[in-house]
DNA sequence: ATTAACGCAACAGCAAAAGTTACATTAGCC
DNA sequence: GGCTAATGTAACTTTTGCTGTTGCGTTAAT
């Protein structure tokens, strides 16, 4: 895997899920086709089950599977889902004595802001029923 | 220093700098404000040179200053210079012979390019005389 | 009872960034 | 000319976050 690939393998895999909703996935399966491990599966897996997207059962014939219609999961649910940012944070800290450091710290936060909005309201606009 | 520290501190400079364009600054004097070491600085305001926004110069009395005026100098201009990117760049790989991975590469690098130039515009309406 | 799955914690390995040290080069100043 | 104070740069160390890995407990179907 790469760099930022939690969301690149959360998104791969519900990809294909849309295509077979029914199907019942293990972990095992799906780190084999992402080309990584069983255990990062379950650790993106798990938030996105957090969020009510998965769900996963546990023993013998246990596995992943959606948790609604692929229709009704957006690419921004599954962003936000996993809350790792595709665009940094500005860093929150202290107020400074400096006056510089402050003002920037504010015009750069709110512009940060502002651009994670305007990217989770683009990715609202594809469900993961288009990506196949 | 903290994460993303690069921009940080060259907004942070640069900022200073604004206010009081003619003096000349060396590493060791914005290092020891900054809180970060003059190899740090040299590192980043070197890049800021590179891109024409500042001057360096050697020797006993030499360090730093504006290349231009502080308001012909903008967030934009800053940002771009470092060639770091406070959005996540879509990982560009060769096409894989999986396509719901190609398609979410497509959309998701789309919609990360646009968001990259919404950012670049909204940095580029501030310049440096105004953050202090 | 066995087997095959998830859940979770702990640790190892790696890569990027910052910090640090060291030294060459340059330019002002006496 | 020699001293001093600055940048330029390379090499190394440290830190940090993420991924990968191992191990083991729990759960459920057969």
């Amino acid at each position: 895997m790469k760099r930022n690939s939690r969301l690149s393998l959360a998104l791969h895999t519900l990809g294909h899920m849309a295509g077979d909703p029914d199907r019942m996935r293990t972990s095992a399966d799906i780190a084999k086709h992402a080309g990584t491990n069983p255990v990062v599966v379950r650790r993106v897996l798990g938030k996105l089950r957090e969020a009510g997207l998965l769900t996963s059962e546990k023993g013998h014939a246990g596995g992943w599977r959606l948790a609604r219609a692929p229709d009704a999961i957006t690419l921004a649910d599954v962003y936000l889902a996993l809350d790792e940012s595709l665009v940094a944070t500005a860093e929150q800290e202290a107020a400074s004595a400096c006056s510089v450091e402050n003002i920037l710290q504010k015009k750069v936060a709110s512009v940060l802001e502002d651009i994670e909005r305007s990217l989770v309201e683009r990715l609202a606009a594809t469900t993961i029923a288009e990506v196949r």
